[in-house]
DNA sequence: CAATATACTGTATATAATTACAGTAATATT
DNA sequence: AATATTACTGTAATTATATACAGTATATTG
């Protein structure tokens, strides 16, 4: 996807806004009121520029027929049970999706892990709890990161990254801090842990 | 809220789903051709009772200009700080609120609360979380409940629930349970934790 | 250096859409 | 028995809206 002009942003946020506070997509002329266009003809084109672009698409002939692409509209995958030896989000690991509409959530959020396991009781992550995760976020050490070693997925607090160490703490007194040789063992950091949800408490 | 009849019925729910389906609404022309009108003027007159109703408003001049007005379209209050003496829904209590249609839980949610204390740390219930609460689940013992004991709200695992004696637990080692006599002290049941949020992890 | 993209003004027009008015007919309410 | 509500047909006017066409100007790209 192409990226959109500061000026085209601005109209694709107007027409979200537009949609948020009344419930239908705003006419040419609702936006060039807005952005004070002296023609509507100014906010036609700047969507059909937009439409290119793939972010919205505009049925011929109806009137405010402007519709949002599904590329922030799509569906939050819910990560349950993780099969060793394929990629996180794989289908088979997919235990359910959420409309990102439904996110109530401010932080940006590319997946939901389930957690397994009691490795991060001590910091209230508890078995079944559903983790948001950030792929973007960059993990800082301190944070609490979903890495996969070996094709294991696991979750814990990132305490040390360089190229020749990494360490991973799970935050419960029974458990001891693992080592990782990045050049011995395969570790990726899937990303960062930014939210909690837990249902049925 | 006047009920509405079977046909008006439809029609909301084809307004619902063209909205769902679309992204905007109906014309009136659009559902007369949906429920084989063979004229507007019969969806317009339907619009107008259904308007009248309440179900719906209907901005005059804009095309598709029908918006919902439905009791589920509301917000789910976030309550903050809870003063003391007054109902725990009291609008100085209201640190923001979130829209029910965000709301991407399954359970019946009537108010979040921020968690205040570490009286919870055990069930991983921490400092700053949001806790979803429904006033109508019946508090069951081994639950989690919401309580004001003389117009002080605390969250608390509920144990045991007579008229004589009511007994709360925090879940923290270094705090004992609280034994109420209720008709000592004025205690008042506000719900039962069904959900937990946590952000900023 | 021509072509393309961005960012508009200005005018015009076909058509999409709301909405008023005049009816018909059945049923429910006062 | 009169009145209101529901549920439509049919026509038509007004306004709302999309959208084409003709320009101007600047910046970017091949």
């Amino acid at each position: 996807m192409k990226t959109l002009t500061k000026r085209q942003e601005e109209i694709l946020n107007l027409i979200k806004s537009h949609i948020s506070d009344f419930g239908f997509p705003p006419t040419r002329a609702d936006i060039a009121r807005t952005l004070g266009f002296k023609s509507p003809n100014a906010a036609e084109q700047h969507l059909r520029a937009i439409e290119k672009k793939g972010f919205i698409s505009i049925l011929s002939g109806a009137s405010r027929g402007i519709i949002l692409s599904n590329a922030e509209n799509d569906e939050i995958p819910v990560i349950g049970l993780v099969a060793a030896g394929g990629p996180i989000l794989a289908e088979e690991n997919v235990e359910k999706t959420i409309p990102r509409s439904k996110n109530l959530l401010a932080s940006e959020i590319d997946f939901y892990l389930r957690v397994k396991g009691d490795s991060m009781v001590d910091v209230g992550i508890f078995e079944e709890d559903l983790i948001g995760v950030s792929k973007k976020t960059n993990p800082k050490t301190g944070s609490i990161v979903v890495a996969r070693i070996n094709n294991e997925v696991t979750v814990k607090t990132l305490i040390e990254l360089n190229q020749s160490k990494v360490v991973l703490r799970p935050e419960n007194q029974n458990y001891s801090d693992i080592e990782i040789n990045p050049s011995v063992d395969e570790l990726v950091i899937e990303g960062s842990c930014v939210a909690l949800i837990r249902e049925n408490i």
